[in-house]
DNA sequence: GCATGTGAATTCATTCACAGCT
DNA sequence: AGCTGTGAATGAATTCACATGC
């Protein structure tokens, strides 16, 4: 029952995962899963499954498995993902632009509500449906609109500018693009991704394949 | 000295950091480095930078550090980034036309030489200086230019037709943003990259805040 | 004195294995 | 019988601590 252990990343990453997998199961009109067959569709061991569900709370029925439609909203719940967040996202260059596209974000309840850019041919215009603002504008607007969530996807060298702002606004979550390390108080959650380490992943593999690890159970 | 143990993906990924650090340093100046100081700019303890380096040999000097110049080209020949790849996109959506004009994908000598769709609109026309092709001439166009890493950035339902396609083409290394469950046989890379399992990070610290992880050291 | 490199110790994550419920 | 939930066992990653060398 309910523990208040400490839930690591990778624990949250695979509710993610189960919640894709409950989300294609409900749609099939799956009524029951078991821990086998989840851990199965997502390369995971059963048990792994179980301890992952069993931090939150005991949400199957021992013989039986586990009821699709309210393990999916449980987690979605965990997550945060019964509801809707509204986001900002700064910088409207190549990985703003295609962010504010992205289906995905809004089916999981994630509004993009503003966009910022310091470029005068953007600032004013339309993109896919969101008006683009003045940079300068940042602070007042986040809190004007009760965003919740910033997306920062400008260059490396203005970045922490940007993320300074972003805190003085009261933003708790901020989710960086520009491959450089910013600094955030300890009460600011900050996630920074970089496609280019993905890539540098892939050439690690190709260039010393004996590094390679084995293939998950 | 050189050891064959097993690499984790987190020491690939804590590498490219390093990378990132030192070449920052050495722009501005600097000789040499000590664990500390570099642990110090990613967050890391000093005992985890050297171990992720002695996992590849000894690069420093006792009582003195590591050489920038030197650990950097080193770490670059561990990831594989000290040379050119041939990548191609498949899929020129959103993400896809986003990766297409990433100038860090250059920087790192990642040259997207292809990209492919299957919008008819879309065939033939130029994008940031590259040419669609269609993505039915996917297989010999990839075998034709010495492709050796694609990236999948098509719908979720078309992702796994394109990745069969790419495997058969004897492409080794893949990096997908489809949000789906992919197979690939054993000497496949393929890491999964999902843009809205990211902001679910965001959405859960903010949602349960007494789950939060502690500041790292 | 200073900082690396590395076994040993520790902490964290995953898997095992089984009691307990349906 | 079938499957969950969970302590115990194992395995992996990180940190400690110190011998070694500049």
């Amino acid at each position: 029952m309910y523990k208040s252990k400490r839930i690591s990343d990778s624990t949250i990453h695979r509710l993610s995962l189960y919640y894709r997998s409950l989300a294609a199961l409900e749609k099939s009109g799956h009524q029951t899963v078991c821990s086998k067959e989840l851990g199965k569709r997502e390369k995971l061991t059963p048990a792994q499954v179980r301890k992952d569900l069993s931090f939150f709370g005991s949400f199957g029925t021992r013989g039986l498995g586990y009821p699709v439609r309210e393990l999916k909203d449980k987690i979605a719940e965990i997550l945060g993902i019964n509801r809707t967040w509204n986001v900002a996202i700064v910088g409207v260059g190549n990985i703003g632009s295609a962010l504010i596209g992205y289906k995905e974000f809004q089916k999981q309840g994630f509004h993009i509500r503003l966009a910022f850019d310091n470029d005068q041919r953007k600032i004013g215009s339309l993109h896919k449906g969101i008006l683009i603002s003045d940079v300068k504008e940042l602070k007042p607007l986040l809190r004007k609109n009760g965003i919740q969530m910033v997306i920062v996807a400008v260059p490396a060298g203005s970045a922490q500018a940007v993320v300074d702002e972003v805190v003085e606004a009261g933003v708790k979550a901020i989710l960086s693009f520009a491959p450089t390390n910013l600094k955030v108080p300890e009460e600011v959650f900050l996630r920074t991704e970089n496609m280019a380490i993905e890539l540098e992943h892939l050439s690690f593999h190709l260039a010393k394949p004996y590094y390679r690890r084995p293939a998950r159970p």
